[in-house]
DNA sequence: TGTACATCAGTGAACGCGCGTTCACTGATGTAC
DNA sequence: TGTACATCAGTGAACGCGCGTTCACTGATGTAC
């Protein structure tokens, strides 16, 4: 089967998608180019039109891929992390800082910028599920709403900030370290935390 | 004096910066033209060139502004509220968010580009006075320092989640409900307010 | 099992566009003497 | 005060480039009978 890696294979959509992901990466979303994800995945520039219609269509599913992905990356910190729902809230915040660090463009795509469609179902939908997912782990520990939102704000903060390289005193730290120093500041601020 | 507006005329480089922030406010960071902003400004295309050398530097420098008019922003909200040191720390962080609110795209190119440069002096240095500037008072109301960040980081975040408009349940607000609704946020999560 | 046909996912040439940048130029201004 | 000259901030034509998109096409696949 000569051509099934070529030609009409199954894979085609799934390989566009990690070709944009690794373009945004290497060039950045403001240097997005749909011919260089194409050239990328080894095929014609006109083929991506058949999975995904237009540059926007890419970068929305691609957006709507990672908030999957952030939802997965809080569950990861999770997993080894201890059963107390307090345990369980700071290392879904951990998670969340992760995903952002080690896919910079990517959170930028999903939060600041607006190439992606934001009216698309699939993205408005796994955009909400990654918000109400986090929310809901503040909530068991018992916040009220306004505590929850602003639980969700510092967490995001922090990795925003991180990402764009304005808390400085962080960027020469270990990962541990910068663990640490990170639980410290959702410890020193968030009284529902030390209930 | 016949050609002062149109030729040789000093404000040239301010009038190109404010065409280049309606210019992202219109269409977006993603979508800037140096051609477009030399329209607006009624100038030749290749205008810009003496001032700013590129577009890059074009942008670097309406960054560097920004970064200026946070502190601006922050301080107008604090010449209206009382003197506490805690008043005066929440007012801040309201007018860090109207500035958000009000410049989105400008927010987004001063925190969420690659299209500054980061090594240009006045942008860091700028860029550095907004941070020290926040965190400076928030250690006047006794903060340690992983607490004045994580106040940075939830001033922050809330600008950030309202921006890119994943804080939906604040859209169909009055300007003054959000302000309510922010200051619990705050004050509800920050032990060190309520000392 | 064989044939006809529709569908689908690719190809690659071609398009027009706006972009940033370059370049020779020009006219106003400032300065030296 | 007048003249010569350097400098500066503009103009506008021209450049090459990569972009997204379109389009006619082709070959593989699936289905009906």
């Amino acid at each position: 089967m000569p051509h099934v890696d070529t030609y009409h294979h199954a894979h085609l959509r799934a390989a566009l998608l990690a070709a944009a992901e690794t373009e945004i990466a290497e060039k950045g979303v403001e240097d997005f180019s749909l011919r260089r994800v194409a050239k990328r995945t080894g095929v014609s520039h006109s083929a991506p039109k058949h999975h995904f219609g237009d540059a926007r269509g890419l970068l929305t599913a691609l957006a709507a891929k990672g908030f999957q992905r952030l939802i997965s990356a809080q569950n990861e910190r999770k997993a080894i992390a201890g059963p107390k729902a307090v345990d369980q809230l700071l290392a879904a915040g951990l998670g969340y800082i992760d995903f952002a660090l080690q896919n910079p463009a990517l959170f930028r795509l999903m939060f600041a910028s607006d190439r992606p469609n934001k009216d698309d179902p699939e993205l408005s939908s796994a955009c909400g599920a990654a918000y109400q997912h986090f929310i809901t782990q503040a909530l068991e520990v018992g916040s009220e709403p306004d505590q929850a939102t602003g639980i969700y704000a510092i967490v995001h903060g922090v990795a925003d900030l991180l990402v764009s390289g304005r808390i400085i005193t962080m960027q020469s730290m270990t990962a541990s370290e910068r663990d640490f120093r990170i639980l410290q500041i959702f410890i020193k601020n968030l009284p529902i935390i030390n209930q």
